[in-house]
DNA sequence: TGATCTATAGACTTGACAATCTATTGATAT
DNA sequence: ATATCAATAGATTGTCAAGTCTATAGATCA
């Protein structure tokens, strides 16, 4: 039971930029390094949680990323959803294409059980909620 | 957030086999194909399976595999452990070495609900309970 | 204006895990 | 006995997510 490295990443990169100070920016290779990710693939990532409005990137001259949302509207789901968790949600494990409530395989209701419950996680939790935890990098 | 493949194919593995007969041993080649799952890799997940002692293997003429407990009594935890579940539920998101309660990493206390969740519900769940579900393979 | 800085874009490479292959071992039937 | 069947073992190969590289676009400063 995983998340993907883009995801546990994302989740990292998020979580370190909002205990910073909320006007300071940061750049792509110092949070790299803070948080142990390869600077060229953390790019990647930064690029997609841009794109879905988290952040805001600036380039040039004292450029770099900050949070574009205060940290308790930025729910942990939605940086998720910023990589790969919604495919990750839908899947069915016996791989079958038509599995719903209507059409379940043998484990979908207990299987929904448990989708469920991270998807409430994922939901109900915010970066605020990261900003009371002590020790850093 | 999802099973590795392994986990994914021993779930629906067993729970195949729990919906078969309880004294009718089953083939790899023939669950292979009825999960749809590449033979010698599901060999693989069998032996495994079998070494944790939740199948019972036979080799030969009418041999196969057959479950060596009542469904009710193999937890979603057990086969997950057959494979690779606990590593993933030990990690740290930030990828820390002494990650815990004395010493949390900024996303500690959240990931730990999740983890805790997950657990709970591989632990409270059994092949007993797929014997419900309707749709078959 | 040009020099420099940093994000963006996406093609390319790499490595870990998924999947296959080639024996061998052990059990059963005739 | 021996022929055949099916699991076991682990070395080998393939594939795709993870990670890297090269070039471009946009901002700021002097």
């Amino acid at each position: 039971m995983y998340l993907s490295r883009p995801a546990e990443y994302a989740l990292r990169a998020m979580t370190y930029i909002a205990r910073l100070e909320p006007t300071k920016r940061v750049l792509t290779r110092d949070l790299a390094e803070a948080i142990n990710v390869p600077a060229p693939f953390l790019s990647k990532i930064m690029r997609r949680l841009t794109a879905d409005g988290m952040l805001d990137a600036k380039k040039g001259h004292h450029g770099g990323f900050i949070l574009a949302k205060p940290p308790s509207e930025v729910r942990f789901i939605d940086i998720l959803r910023a990589v790969d968790f919604e495919p990750a949600v839908d899947h069915c494990l016996f791989g079958l294409g038509n599995c719903d409530t209507q059409n379940p395989c043998p484990l979908h209701s207990e299987w929904s059980i448990l989708k469920g419950q991270i998807e409430q996680w994922a939901r109900s939790h915010t970066l605020g909620d990261s900003l009371k935890g002590s020790q850093d990098s």
